[in-house]
DNA sequence: GCATTATATTGATTCGTATCATTTGTTTAA
DNA sequence: TTAAACAAATGATACGAATCAATATAATGC
């Protein structure tokens, strides 16, 4: 079982409500519905009307999609936090296209889609204000996926000293480090004596100098080129998933 | 230089404005402006009055803070097709808090932001349907972040299997496979050579089954034992700044 | 049907990075 | 100042996966 305060905690944090008024919190959540399902037991299914949409407050839930002939597959896997089918709400689209089940015992909150959308109506700024989220939440993953796609230590390395110029005359640049070596290494997803290795390296090419907390590049271009680090590394890189036939 | 229709394309696939109708996208445009800027030139300064936002054409840009001692930190790299400043708009923030220079010579196009607030706020219904546009963008990136979380090979097939299970009857699993076995590696991040062996050992191990385009899987709860994919693989992997004292 | 080409498998080798072990250097505190 | 504790650097080794090379199997066209 979950707690109220903790419900709070998750609703309350997640970017669609989180920048409502206490008043439209009250409103919105005066329609709202407490629920669990157990493995294997459907929230909706494919082609059910879809006036509400859902946050998953406990547990975890696969959206699939059956075809024709039959196969079922897999679109999403929805775990604690997420919220799912809000973009059909938003799309003013009246069925939903796939179907949703539980895959562990779990506690799901459920939002009128009416009763949401009249709040943004009515409150333009009410609207505004949740786009702001979403607008920091995308640019916040897109540079988790730009970091993520960097695939090894050295280009996350320099990926990393490219954010991260401080104090850039012309083509030189300078890098404080204010904390131990081996934290950064963690932050950068590379082993203390990996790291330490390829700093050597890079300072026997000339690419950079070292003196006690600051690293310097001398060629800031040559950085550049010295990595792989895809000029459009933002977008698109794994797909997510595989659709047959499509 | 970048050709109209190349204009129009990176613009209107955004999902701040593939979202408007004819009318609204003409009255915004007519405000907008495209510019170019070279190395080292600054769109804007901190601390300068924020009534624009930014979409990058060609090129790409930093933006930085700098600190009171005069440190400078880059926050964010901006590239074709990214939009900057807008959650900013969305926040009422009035004035810029990071500055934004080029890096290479870059082309953009500005958009008044009360011109694009009016639209929302006249028509509630072009927010929504904005919001439509980020909810898939923020579902899309969660599910992009997951995969890429997973760093390795084998993770990453077993990932996929669990997602893409079809038909799948008590413990058992079939994916079926409609392509080349080396697209799927190669949408896997995997070697085609890897692939392959890797689907043998899994069937060594007994674990799944392989039959002319189709994956059986035996056990689905011994699969998910074999891999390590965390329960909560979506949030916080790594992260994608380092900021010092903060 | 056979030849041709695409796709898949298998083996040998190499490369990048983690891991383990040891040494060197740097703080911290007695 | 010296020992203890911590951080960083260096060496040796192991392992996963890419790469290169060869062969096997399947699909396609004539």
């Amino acid at each position: 079982m979950i707690t109220d305060s903790h419900i709070i905690d998750i609703v309350s944090t997640h970017h669609l409500f989180s920048a409502l008024t206490d008043a439209e919190f009250k409103q919105l959540f005066a329609t709202a519905k407490t629920f669990k399902v157990e493995p294997l037991e459907n929230v909706f299914h494919q082609g059910d009307e879809a006036n509400r949409f859902y946050l998953v407050l406990r547990g975890h839930l696969k959206l699939y999609r059956t075809s024709p002939s039959g196969q079922e597959k897999v679109v999403e896997v929805m775990r604690q936090g997420n919220t799912f089918a809000e973009a059909l709400m938003f799309n003013n689209k009246p069925f939903y296209p796939v179907a949703a089940q539980a895959v562990s015992e779990s506690e799901l909150i459920s939002i009128d889609n009416e009763t949401y959308l009249k709040i943004l109506k009515i409150n333009p700024e009410a609207g505004i204000a949740i786009m702001a989220n979403m607008s920091i939440r995308l640019h916040h993953d897109l540079n988790e996926i730009e970091m993520l796609s960097v695939e090894n230590a050295k280009n996350r390395l320099l990926l990393f000293l490219l954010k991260n110029l401080q104090d850039n005359n012309g083509n030189e640049g300078i890098i404080e480090l204010d904390i131990p070596k081996r934290t950064l290494a963690s932050l950068l997803s590379i082993q203390p004596e990996t790291f330490s290795r390829l700093l050597k390296k890079m300072t026997k090419e000339g690419l950079i100098e070292e003196r006690k907390g600051l690293i310097r590049i001398m060629d800031i271009d040559a950085l550049y080129a010295a990595s792989d680090i895809p000029v459009q590394s933002v977008t698109g890189n794994i797909p997510t998933q595989f659709v047959p036939g499509e």
